[in-house]
DNA sequence: GACTGTGAAACTTTTCACAGCC
DNA sequence: GGCTGTGAAAAGTTTCACAGTC
């Protein structure tokens, strides 16, 4: 069995949510293609790295193929999640994933301001940032969200991936990289994003990555 | 002269952010990258994309670096954006980039939602979404952002394109691809993005990507 | 005929290794 | 000696083309 690219894998949950709101019984590779923006080639080959779901001259069945990428990403064992930082972005995260019913549920939100300890935010409470290992045994946190200032958040991933977390998705404006090699650091730096932006923004450029 | 990987355009930004940061006044590929996470190699390389900016022997100017990229970036033209969609999201966003001095700047907030629309957002107030077009003119916006819910996404990305944007920042949870080849579309997905995270939280993984 | 699954080719991106310069 | 700039090699990813199956 051959290595499966890390491309590959990220394209996974686009194909799920599509799956999942479509109407149809049957799709094919183009369909599927179609509305996630990708080739219907690459379509075929992601889902060919993890087994045959397709039936040849048919196309694929939308349940069973929905079971099956569930299962590869592992949505069928109920990750869950634990927010840093109740700021704009923190907040508005847990909001977020609150309102849409979530395959990852975010159990906990936390926070080192006094003042704003105790309120409430969508479903969750606002719990001291002392809790943070506390919470991450008690409520078998995989993955931990950095939504706080950048001064404190190379300190709170160390925190998360001494606590256990195996996951970081990190929001903060800077490199953070544990001492934990084998937590798992997905950056997401929104002004990044933009800045990065500027550059297609001033000459005429395709419009895919 | 050669094509510049797209890869590289996006590690430009992390560079220059700790170029603003750091107190050094000259660095060395080794430095810079421990700092944003990527190889001295990898730096050396997206730098020598654009020119030969370092001394052999010493390393690179901090104060002439910056400057090159801003201006690699075209960030010295000043970009400005336009937000649609004034949710948890677009709200939690233009309070996130105003109080971080940004060079990509938001201009306007737009929204379909008449309760809303006059409030104040951070330095914004909320305008309504009839106006995208006149307001995409009168200030020159490069780039849209999309926070609305995913049902409005396609329709507002073709207004957007319409009106003249050159790139657009989609946050909804759908693909959208305009009727504009010529506009540039990067999706940030965030649930897609934790659904990602739990395939490899559930294996031992190296740190990056 | 229609559509999947897949080896091979093309392309992109990263890493290596070292020549060139201070 | 130390560090940049850069071809060449390696690795990763996408596209092509078509055999195989329904």
């Amino acid at each position: 069995m051959q290595r499966i690219p890390d491309a590959a894998i990220r394209r996974l949950p686009a194909y799920l949510r599509w799956l999942t709101e479509c109407e149809e019984e049957r799709v094919t590779s183009v369909m599927l293609g179609q509305a996630t923006g990708y080739s219907s080639e690459q379509v075929r080959k992601d889902l060919a790295y993890f087994g045959a779901f397709g039936t040849r001259g048919v196309g694929y069945d939308v349940s069973a193929l929905r079971d099956e990428i569930y299962r590869i990403l592992k949505l069928d064992q109920g990750v869950r999640a634990i927010v840093v930082g109740s700021g704009h972005l923190g907040t508005a995260l847990v909001r977020y994933v609150d309102q849409g019913h979530q395959d990852v549920k975010i159990m906990a939100l936390v926070d080192n301001n006094p003042a704003i300890i105790g309120t409430q935010v969508g479903s969750l409470r606002v719990e001291p940032v002392e809790r943070l290992e506390e919470l991450v045994h008690e409520l078998d946190i995989g993955i931990g969200v950095l939504t706080v200032p950048k001064e404190a958040a190379v300190l709170v991933a160390d925190r998360l991936a001494e606590a256990g977390v195996r996951a970081i998705l990190n929001f903060a404006p800077v490199a953070v990289c544990t001492r934990h090699p084998e937590v798992f650091v997905q950056p997401i730096d929104l002004t990044l994003e933009m800045q990065a932006l500027s550059y297609f923004v001033g000459q005429k450029a395709p419009n895919r990555l």
